[in-house]
Parts: C-alpha cells; structure tokens; sequence
DNA sequence: GCCTAAAATGAATTAATGTTCATTTTGGAA
DNA sequence: TTCCAAAATGAACATTAATTCATTTTAGGC
C-alpha cells in the first residue's frame, strides 16, 4: 500500500559512487553507503536482496547510461569522422563529468563480481562503436587494423584525460579537447 | 638467531598479485593471501605490520620495478623516435607479462590507502619518460602539447591493449605490436 | 479520519576478516 | 651437540561489516 520512495533509489546510487570515487570498492561498507544516502542501513535491503546485487544494480545503470552519452546526437547522415568526433568527444565530456561513476564500474568489471557474462554484456553496449570503425576501415578512411586496436588508441587516451584533470595534473581547455582529438585521429587515420 | 626467509616474502607478493589479477582488492583477504603463499596467516605479521603496510610494500616493489623495466636498455645516443619506441615496447611488453600486478597497482592507486603524497612519488618514478617528451616537443619533432597529454596517447592505448589481450579480445603477434607502435607515434609526432 | 499493508528504522545478530599470542620449529652460534 | 633467539604456526580473540527483525512510520484505499 505504500509507494517504495523512487528518490531513494537516486540517492543509493549517488551515496555508491562518490564513495567509491573517493576511496574505491575497498572498504565501502552498507552502513557508509546507507548513511551518505541518508537513510537506514536496513532500507538498502528494502530495495535490494544483498550488498552484491546493489552494486550489480549500480552498475549496470551506469553502464547503460554511459553508453547512451557516448551515442548522444549521433546523426547517422554526417561524414565518418565528424560522426567518430562527437562520438570521441561524447566519451571525453561524459568521463569528466562522472568521473566517480568511471571509478565505480572500473573497479567493478575487474573485480570477480561482474563474471564473464557481464563482461560480455559490456561490450555489447557499445557495439556502435564498432560499426562505426568497421565502416571507416572499409571505405579506407581508417587504418586497415582490427577496429579493437582502433578503438584503443581512441578512447583509452580519453579516459586518462579525465583521470589526470581530476587528479590535477592536467588542465583541459574546449582548446586542448580539440587538440587532443586532432591527436586521437592522426593515430586511427589511414 | 634465525633468519627471515627471503623466498617467502617473494611468495607473499606473488600471493597479493595473483589473488589482485582475479577478483581485485575486493575481497583479497590476509587469509587467502597466506593461503596462496603456502604460510600461516600469522607468518604475515612477522614480515609486516598489517595488512596496509603489506599492501603498501607491494605497491612499491611493483612500481618501482615497472619504471625500471619502462627505460630498460635505454640508450641516450640514439635517436629521440628510437628511444620511445623502445619505452614504448618496454611498457607494452611488461604490461603484458605482469598484468595482475597492473590490475593491483591501478586499484591500490585509485583506493585510498596511496594518499597524496604516493601519488606525487608514483609520478616521479616515470620523470625519465617526460623527459623525453619535454626534449622532443623542444626539438619539434612531437606536437607543442603539454607532455602529459603526449605521455596519455603515448601510454594509454598500450595499457589497454594488455587488458584487452588478457581477456581474450585481442591478439597481439609482434607485427601488430610494431603496427600499434605506428599508431602511437603518429598521434603524437609533429 | 481510520485502517492496512508495505516502507522505513536501527539495534541485535550473524558472518567474515584482521590481529594476537601461547606454542612449536628451526637455523646458526657457542 | 646443545642452546637460544627469532621465525613460523594456527587456533583464539577482537573488530568490523553484512544481514535480520521486531517495531514504528506512512501513503493510499475505504
């Protein structure tokens, strides 16, 4: 008869990832993730079996949500390499801007929680990607490499960006964001 | 009167990577650490204080060994491109063979048990390597971008591709390894 | 406004894990 | 060979964290 709060569910999340953004999984505790949420360490198991499935939870929303960024205003008629740039730049705003969340699911896939069948599913999420790159390696926009190989060097470096601005060691302009993305193309270019 | 047992604290490091490789610091237990390392969990205390400090200990003979295995064979008569090439295929190649103990270092980097101050020495560790990039952006022969953002498409994709061969998804044969070469240092050449 | 059933609570319980310590083992010195 | 001091052991202990549950609160239906 009463409603289950769906603001609580928000706030969980929240209280999970900035957590883990500043500490990582280790030692991140029910009772920390309850008391950042604001709420009792016994309505977590209101809303979830168990600790596991929480963070299993956690996950995969970020995950899909990640996922749609990285594919936000795609359209589908521009050229290959405009296309690759929103989707590289895409990658890079949404990484700045939930950084903890990038902490979170990193952690979370190497850890034994995720199995190979998550992993799998990961992948999957951008499948897009792939395509993309398959297609610019056919009409020889790209280099003639397995589009995994292309696909490092693309946004790997995009995710240290993130790392090292929160960090402090780099400072990131919309000027040295171009700059950066003129780098990641000269590398995939053919 | 009797000595410690040299080989045994080589098997508690090797225990701490491995157990780190599965399931990450989630989960790695003094328990199962002594366990995989064919001591008593006791054994432990004679070596280290506790578990921060044995996990701090790691930490560092594995960094310091990376950076040491980064500008091995490292000869500064050769040319700038040579000699990053060189770091680059010493970075890719031990990224390669010691990837549980890069999974352990990222998660012990990203925990809060490094604090500030192992961060900034971490970063030290690798000073050789923006040396070499400060020299080459002097010499114009890579872009004239902050080191750091060189350093991040230099290292990057490599660290990836390591995970990527690791979970099956990518194979790396020594001509793939000198095409993604290319890919680095057209990113980052001038 | 009352009733009810589910949400929410947080102290109590259970489970897991880090640490200690009384005891045994062992390598080297006398 | 004997002795000793330190290493090594693993069960016991202490601490911390996950989960449960008796109780209270609350949103919606009557």
């Amino acid at each position: 008869m009463r409603p289950k709060n769906k603001l609580k569910l928000a706030k969980i999340r929240d209280a999970v990832v900035v957590l883990a953004g500043r500490g990582g999984l280790v030692g991140l505790s029910m009772n920390e993730i309850a008391r950042k949420a604001g709420i009792a360490t016994g309505t977590l198991y209101v809303y979830f079996a168990g600790k596991e499935e929480l963070l299993r939870s956690v996950y995969w929303e970020i995950k899909q949500a990640t996922a749609a960024a990285y594919f936000h205003r795609l359209d589908p008629t521009l050229p290959l390499k405009t296309r690759l740039r929103t989707i590289w730049m895409n990658a890079l705003s949404h990484r700045r801007e939930h950084y903890d969340e990038a902490v979170f699911t990193t952690q979370y896939y190497q850890s034994g929680l995720i199995g190979e069948e998550g992993r799998q599913e990961t992948h999957r999420l951008f499948a897009a990607l792939f395509d993309v790159l398959e297609e610019g390696r056919r009409h020889l926009i790209l280099k003639e490499i397995d589009p995994i190989l292309t696909a490092c060097f693309l946004i790997a470096p995009a995710v240290e960006m993130a790392a090292l601005e929160r960090s402090g060691a780099l400072t990131l302009t919309p000027q040295i964001c171009e700059t950066a993305w003129q780098l990641a193309w000269d590398a995939i270019k053919s």
